[in-house]
DNA sequence: CTTATTGTCATATTTTACTATGACAATGAT
DNA sequence: ATCATTGTCATAGTAAAATATGACAATAAG
């Protein structure tokens, strides 16, 4: 599981842990059981802070979607997470309309980036 | 150009407003001397402070994207682009590099982005 | 038992977002 | 010149987010 901020999003760290989290399991990338990173090794990742770790983890544990044992860590719990369809394609939405922006405002458009990513993709396969 | 404020996606107003113009730049909604509504008149239809709406409009004014004129109004500016063809490059990579690593955190990959875009591209043809 | 690691809690401080209010400055219409 | 409209600025107050720091509690390993 890799995290990764956004400081311009303008949503609060603690919220973009948690939303990452839900992705993972309702994706299937975190499954029951699994081990999250401790929040302060999280923390030191993320360059935040140790509270800002716990409090999504907290809140998360608040909806039974962690499990935390005190001196051994935290876990997946055994429930089941379903993040909507529109949700979803509404994250991917919002996240592309970013990236098309700040392409947008160094003079590439929808296919040069199209392009680049596409390019990647291959490499991908190629390896 | 409509605008519509979410409070409960815990971004911060001004914010969205920022998105909204920059969004509506790059899909070419928003064109090159196109009027943007009074600071007085938007703060109005979006029920939040002036102040707020002022903030917006100053901050895309720093980055070039809107030009004001006291008096008369607020209006897109002409965006310029210069740079050489090897940053270029680099910038593209760089900007692709941030996109794909928000995107998987969230459990989105390549071809989610790409089919994503793809759309849009379709979409503007239609136009 | 001791020690290290884990999550938790409490307090204080800083920064940011938003609102409220009032005043000022530049522009254009009359 | 006068007036309405435009954007701007300054000040104050409230709330939320994030940080900084220190301490405590439960667990596992030795």
């Amino acid at each position: 599981m890799n995290f990764a901020l956004d400081p311009k999003s303008g949503i609060p760290f603690y919220r973009q842990i948690i939303d990452q989290i839900r992705y993972g399991i309702a994706a299937g990338r975190l499954k029951v059981g699994d081990q999250l990173p401790t929040v302060r090794a999280l923390a030191v990742e993320l360059k935040v802070n140790l509270n800002t770790i716990s409090k999504a983890y907290k809140e998360l544990e608040i909806k039974n979607i962690l499990e935390t044992q005190q001196g051994t860590g935290t876990f997946i719990a055994p429930v089941k997470v379903e993040i909507p369809d529109n949700e979803r394609e509404k994250k991917l939405t919002g996240i592309c309309n970013e990236f098309q922006s700040i392409a947008s405002a160094y003079g590439f458009n929808l296919a040069d980036l199209i392009k680049e990513l596409q390019q990647r993709q291959g490499a991908d396969h190629e390896r």
